[in-house]
DNA sequence: TCATATGTTTGGTATGTGACCAACATATTT
DNA sequence: AAATATGTTGGTCACATACCAAACATATGA
């Protein structure tokens, strides 16, 4: 597989693959639209465009789920979420604060940023959004 | 005015206000084409746009400039960005990387945010990318 | 198993941002 | 004032995101 820039996806696409990962299995478009406040038909089709990323699968009627790519891929998003988040927690912003505020530019920052902050914070296991899993960011 | 929220403008207005700040006076359309990498028929229409905000005056083929409130929101501009480079490059990104790597998000930061962490800083005279004047930042 | 209710998808359309090209208007230089 | 530079307008396009209405699939309960 080609290298993540984590530039890959729009900030909208990169919401539903934090959703799905969050889920995990198998889950309905309309759960979706549920979650991220649009319309159903709004949700399947972006569901229908990720699916030709092959990030994820899209069963007609029945759901949707991560690939293996697209697991690879949400755990990324999750991840540079949960660093940026708990960078911004270190300048007196709240966990709801941070986590807001990284929701509205995370899909703009860089892999290769989120690598070296990760490794100048010492690879931290814990953001206040959640646990961190080093997988993809070059810990030793 | 209401206050600023940092999140009024778009991510390539942004840059021209930064653009506009820098070079300070009456500024040819033609000069902000060249250095954005856009057509001019293209700085043309989005000068045209902001005008319409009152944060540039418009002269037909003569120029534009910042009016005096497009001057203070230019400043914030300038600021946010100096801050956020300066914090990148507190986590092990070179100059050069915090500064491209904030020109990518930047638009997307709140004021909010910003004053948050600029306070956290202490309020630093100096960032990677240029001096930080705390006009606007709730500096004591 | 058929009719219906519910859930999902498709088709059409809209808005905002940003871009280009070709044609036109203005300013500058000679 | 004519020729050349520069700047603007009008048209069109692409992309992301959104909604509505209609068509369609699936599940339920008669």
């Amino acid at each position: 597989m080609p290298d993540i820039t984590g530039l890959e996806l729009s900030p909208k696409k990169v919401e539903y693959l934090k959703f799905l990962f969050k889920k995990g299995g198998l889950v309905r478009t309309t759960d979706i639209s549920t979650q991220l406040q649009v319309d159903p038909s709004t949700s399947t089709k972006t569901i229908v465009d990720l699916a030709e990323t092959g990030l994820v699968e899209h069963i007609p009627y029945r759901g949707v789920r991560l690939t293996e790519k697209g697991l690879k891929y949400a755990e990324f998003l999750v991840n540079r979420h949960n660093i940026l988040s708990l960078m911004l927690s270190h300048y007196g912003l709240s966990a709801e604060e941070a986590c807001q505020e990284t929701s509205r530019f995370e899909s703009l920052v860089s892999k290769a940023a989120i690598d070296k902050i990760c490794t100048s914070m010492g690879h931290p296991m814990a953001s206040v959004c959640g646990k961190i899993r080093h997988v993809s960011c070059g810990v030793p």
